[in-house]
DNA sequence: TGCCAATATCCGCTTATGCGGATAAATTAA
DNA sequence: TTAATTTATCCGCATAAGCGGATATTGGCA
């Protein structure tokens, strides 16, 4: 029972629907998410911890970046949850802003390092 | 966005989806899920008031007592979310073993006050 | 009116959670 | 090894949430 509501606590705060929003095209790492978030560094990871614990994400180290992904092997309830979710988070606008900002910033970033402006810059 | 954390975050306590299983085959009174759960009154009539400010049940006075039932008229979220949680509590060992208590209070409690030890004892 | 039963709310307290700067750890390259 | 970059964790603080006894409110009844 303490399993099940922990599933949901996961769920009850914005920054991390958002974050779980995000994660529904693909991995991205945690510069990415700061940038579209617009949250200190120490903010996102932890919340990337919080939705790591509850087992809704989970984390693919590839040199210095960390790229996060949602858990391909979920409880039924998650998965079931999970594209509930999908659902509702596109019809909010929070949700539909931040994945164009998101799309914005990745046609324009600089691969070669999330914290420098775009080479063209 | 916080709306829809709002609604997971009720169901972010143990106590509060053991409310939500045992209202699934109909309404109660507090004092019968006082019983059933083993809290005081003021902790069960706390995570009633939790449930029904996110919206998932709904009260109804008939004298003395207040009737809880989950809310008739829930958004399309809260509807399939509860389906996915029945499925889910039935599951659960604690979530039976509610069931069953409920069960054996109310067929031996004294319909003529909740905090009266039974007509036949 | 006065009293009782059921429920809601208040109260002080404790614990949990979130925040963001600071620091530590991991990785790569020079 | 040193430096730079990214991410995780630590820290103190502020706020939120849970607890259960105490009190207030509500409704029924004499």
């Amino acid at each position: 029972m303490q399993t099940t509501a922990n599933i949901f606590k996961a769920l009850s705060e914005p920054v991390r629907l958002r974050i779980l929003a995000l994660l529904t095209d693909g991995e991205h790492c945690v510069c990415d998410l700061m940038a579209v978030l617009d949250l200190p560094q120490s903010t996102v990871s932890r919340h990337l911890a919080a939705l790591r614990h509850a087992g809704w994400v989970e984390g693919r180290r590839q040199g210095l970046w960390m790229y996060y992904r949602l858990t391909g092997n979920q409880s039924p309830l998650q998965q079931q949850t999970l594209m509930l979710l999908q659902h509702e988070l596109v019809t909010l606008p929070q949700g539909r802003q931040d994945q164009q900002i998101l799309a914005v910033f990745l046609a324009t970033k600089d691969t070669t390092g999330c914290n420098k402006p775009p080479a063209a810059a």
